[in-house]
DNA sequence: GAGCCCGCGTAC
DNA sequence: GACGTACGCGGGCTCG
């Protein structure tokens, strides 16, 4: 048996954090609730994550305690505590009662002087103690024995953690918040020092004693005279942020021993407070069983495992890494789990502290070896959580090169597909919800931050984690299997989202060329115009302001030069670009914010950020694609984002020219023309549209033909670019207000042109009513893959909700339907491009976009096969037509 | 000082 | 309140 451990809860912090934290809940008899649920919830996070043996919660007495006669205005800043708090103590206490957990409280003394005092108590026999704690005044008890664990973030915080967020040991914390004081309990420290001085000079004195000691030898910079002025400041400060150790609290460990609750009393409490969902919790508490899991130690392990697997034909398996980055990543170690709940860890990458690697492991070659065979082979469906990052792991030559053929199923994708508008599809909370509860990396790593923290994990820890993690995925796997055959949903995951997976993978890997010298030179010009411009705007207001504070701007427009106010946000007025647009034509300055924004914005995304992004080795830049990404089934993309790189203004156009083929090569660009309205077409068969797209015509210009009442060729430039506006509102459910605004037209003007609209296309307004409808009946919406999106704001009674949920009714077809043709294209063009062998490679997925780096002798046999693959992606009412552009950079790309 | 929301702006 | 889907920047508020 380990050292045991006391938890001691930081009961009052946590209370105020709950009550802050979550939005006011109230029994059905009017009772506030939300603190004490809040409190319920970390408790019963506590109680399950760690599983205490020793355990304590310490609440503030409720008077004046010794800090207040050290100085009477501590936390004087505090306003006393709100009611509907004070009326939730009651049942907090009653809570804790119910979980017979001892519960510590003292006149005179505050919640950390009690955990101060236990933690004294519990080091001094021999414990080690877990502080719950978010505060950072109990960073001070931090040593080899103490940690500090905050579960809503799920820090743990100890020597190494202190030392790295403070740059000093746990012991000199005292003498640091002695100079910086903390406004919140309004400690005055020395004026003027910030933790970076306060830091620095405790680094080099160590104490206050020191540093006062030889003050008067000192460079008097500002920040020292201050701390000579304000030296019983200083001293005071660290006697009220010092924790008493000394407090009266139960020194034999056995009173902090952890009993089984008393179930009736907590049942009835629940109840009585009306929280369900932990009422279930209650009852039942499943803890994943790691009696199965095992660790394959040697060869022998390894065969005997073999025997075993040959049986199967379903297997999850998750790896583990060194780094996030499979670029980086080396294997630390691989599970695997079968249905029945058996699970084998192959450790191979594990390390001491030193960076030696820990005796009872498998080598990399044997793993990978092993791993071949069931990979590559097409008889197991393997299933996992976030398969492109395995998939891209085992592909990396430094890993195995494992080409994974094998059947895939990935149950992140399952759950996107059953409920896409979700927040989170994490692994743990999704397992959350079949009641199956995990370990945390940051538990199982002890806090450990760095990238590469799961090597250092014992060989037993790892495995239970490692293990757990493919445990959940085969339950979730059970567990959603039924319900996407249900739903119609498991062909699109087949078909569509699986074969996606490498595609994506490599895509991410290949990355794009970027020009580091161009985007230097745009940093250097940019930043040069930006200070200029930024003296003019000074120069036009006539005070100097932060140009980037939308709050900061409106004082200076609408109160300083009283310019006409315009819409309202909901924290002032707005200063976006319409609003700055109309004020440009009374004054000079909106022109030069406006200017300045362009500017700012292209430099602060795309230009620096691009840089900082870019590997220096080969000087591409690998984005993310994130394939549950979105609720509608595009992808999205991210660090960098390449989905929303300037296209449209001439300063945006020259960050493309940034965007580089390799030698040798051209990026191909190869967009769908007017793939959104197509996919209408085809959906509401209108007669009108699907003719116009037979014919081959420019919609725009038949558009504006139709809501202009003239002769086609008559269309004019600008009828045809309001045309082009009404044809993409109609696309998003626009009303007539938002016509008006953008077309910068009256609201009748804008209704007209809607209803001519209709009148004409009389099949599209039948489609939208249809589709509203069938969401009515339903409750979802589905592409023309099938996949599905949720309505549940259809048929409320609130009609701004209502009116948000018709207009994603008619949206999500559309957006969805366009994103699974892509989808289907892009798997064929990766497959041939594969199969016939070329060079080719796909770089990037814009919507409708993709892009492609492709040797110049590839060049036309590539056009043609991708054009051929997004044409004939999924056959519709009306053509798919695909127009190809192709340079040596992304801007004569287009 | 981290985390979050807001306003804003880029893409399709 | 009014146009769908994203990501991400800088500012500014909050935290108990």
């Amino acid at each position: 048996m380990s050292i045991p451990e006391l938890y001691l809860i930081d009961g009052s912090a946590y209370i105020y954090r709950a009550y802050h934290a979550i939005k006011p809940l109230s029994t059905s008899g009017g009772l506030p609730t939300h603190a004490v649920f809040g409190f319920a919830s970390i408790l019963r996070r506590l109680l399950k994550e760690r599983d205490p043996q020793y355990l304590a919660i310490a609440f503030d007495t409720r008077g004046p305690v010794f800090r207040h006669r050290l100085y009477e205005r501590y936390k004087a800043n505090r306003p006393p505590m709100p009611d509907d708090l004070a009326r939730q103590i009651p049942s907090i206490r009653q809570l804790v009662l119910a979980h017979r957990i001892l519960l510590l409280e003292q006149d005179d003394q505050e919640a950390d002087d009690l955990i101060a005092s236990a933690t004294a108590a519990a080091v001094r026999q021999g414990y080690k103690v877990v502080v719950v704690s978010g505060d950072k005044d109990l960073l001070q008890l931090v040593s080899p024995w103490v940690s500090l664990w905050d579960p809503m973030n799920d820090r743990v915080m100890d020597e190494a953690a202190v030392q790295e967020k403070y740059g000093l040991p746990p012991a000199r914390l005292l003498d640091y918040f002695a100079l910086t004081g903390d406004s919140s309990d309004n400690i005055p420290g020395v004026p003027g020092i910030g933790p970076k001085s306060a830091q620095k000079l405790i680094a080099e004195y160590g104490d206050l004693e020191t540093l006062y000691g030889q003050i008067n030898t000192l460079k008097a910079t500002k920040g020292i005279q201050q701390i000579r002025d304000h030296q019983a400041e200083a001293f005071l400060s660290r006697d009220l942020v010092r924790l008493n150790s000394k407090a009266v609290v139960p020194g034999e460990m056995d009173c902090y021993r952890t009993a089984e609750p008393d179930r009736e009393r907590l049942r009835g409490l629940l109840v009585e407070l009306e929280f369900h969902s932990l009422l279930k919790d209650v009852v039942q508490a499943a803890k994943v069983d790691t009696s199965r899991f095992h660790l394959v130690r040697d060869a022998e392990d390894l065969v005997r495992l073999e025997a075993r697997l040959a049986q199967v034909d379903l297997l999850a398996i998750d790896t583990e890494t060194d780094s996030l980055d499979p670029l980086r990543a080396r294997l630390v170690g691989v599970s695997l789990a079968t249905k029945e709940g058996d699970a084998w860890y192959l450790a191979c990458g594990h390390c001491d502290g030193e960076g030696e690697p820990v005796a009872g492991q498998l080598s990399q070659k044997q793993v990978t070896t092993f791993l071949r065979p069931l990979l590559e082979g097409r008889g197991i469906v393997t299933i996992g959580h976030n398969l492109k990052f395995d998939l891209a792991i085992l592909a990396s030559p430094r890993n195995g090169a494992i080409c994974w053929s094998a059947p895939r199923y990935d149950t992140m994708i399952g759950a996107w597909l059953l409920d896409p508008d979700r927040h989170s599809y994490k692994l743990d909370d999704l397992c959350q919800e079949i009641d199956i509860r995990m370990t945390s990396f940051a538990e199982v790593t002890g806090g450990d931050k760095a990238e590469d923290a799961f090597c250092r994990v014992g060989l037993e820890a790892a495995k239970n984690y490692s293990c757990e993690d493919v445990y959940g995925a085969m339950r979730l796997y059970l567990h959603q299997r039924p319900l996407l055959l249900q739903a119609n949903l498991l062909g699109l995951l087949q078909e569509v989202e699986s074969p996606l997976i490498p595609v994506l993978a490599a895509m991410e890997q290949e990355g794009i060329r970027v020009d580091g010298d161009r985007l230097a030179a745009l940093s250097g010009e940019f930043g040069q115009r930006l200070e200029d411009d930024e003296q003019r705007i000074y120069g036009a207001a006539g005070v100097r302001f932060n140009i980037n504070s939308p709050k900061q701007l409106g004082e200076v427009l609408f109160d300083r030069l009283q310019l006409p106010k315009g819409r309202k946000t909901k924290t002032g007025w707005s200063t976006d670009v319409k609003v700055l647009e109309d004020l440009s034509l009374t004054h000079e300055l909106p022109a030069l914010i406006l200017q300045y924004r362009n500017l700012a914005k292209l430099k602060s995304t795309y230009v620096d950020k691009l840089a900082s992004l870019q590997n220096p080795d080969t000087g591409r830049v690998h984005t993310s694609f994130n394939q549950c990404g979105t609720a509608t089934g595009r992808l999205s993309s991210s660090n960098p984002n390449l989905q929303n790189i300037p296209i449209r203004t001439e300063e945006g156009r020259r960050i493309r020219s940034a965007f580089i083929a390799a030698e040798g090569c051209f990026l191909l660009a190869a967009d769908y023309s007017q793939i959104d309205l197509r996919v209408l077409a085809h959906y509401s068969k209108d007669r009108e549209l699907v003719s116009a797209f037979l014919h081959d015509q420019d919609i725009h210009r038949r558009t504006a033909a139709e809501i202009f009442f003239v002769a086609p060729e008559l269309v004019t430039a600008e009828m045809r670019r309001m045309a082009k506006t009404i044809n993409f509102g109609i696309v998003y459910g626009m009303s007539s207000f938002g016509l008006a605004s953008q077309l910068r037209v009256s609201r009748k003007d804008a209704q007209t042109f809607i209803d001519r609209y209709f009148a004409h296309f009389s099949g599209i307004r039948e489609f939208m009513g249809t589709i509203v409808e069938q969401a009515r009946q339903d409750g979802y919406v589905t592409t023309l893959l099938g996949r599905r999106r949720y309505l549940p704001d259809i048929n409320s009674s609130n009609r701004v909700q209502r009116e948000f949920a018709e207009r994603t009714a008619i949206n999500t077809p559309i957006q969805g339907t366009a994103a699974d043709i892509i989808k289907l294209a892009m798997v064929q063009v990766d497959r041939e491009l594969t199969q016939r062998r070329f060079r080719a490679r796909l770089l990037l997925q814009i919507h409708d976009e993709l892009v492609l780096e492709v040797p110049g002798e590839e060049l036309e046999q590539v056009s043609a096969l991708v054009k051929g693959c997004m044409e004939s992606a999924l056959a519709l009412r009306v053509p798919l037509v695909v127009h190809l552009g192709h340079g040596s950079s992304l801007e004569k790309g287009e």
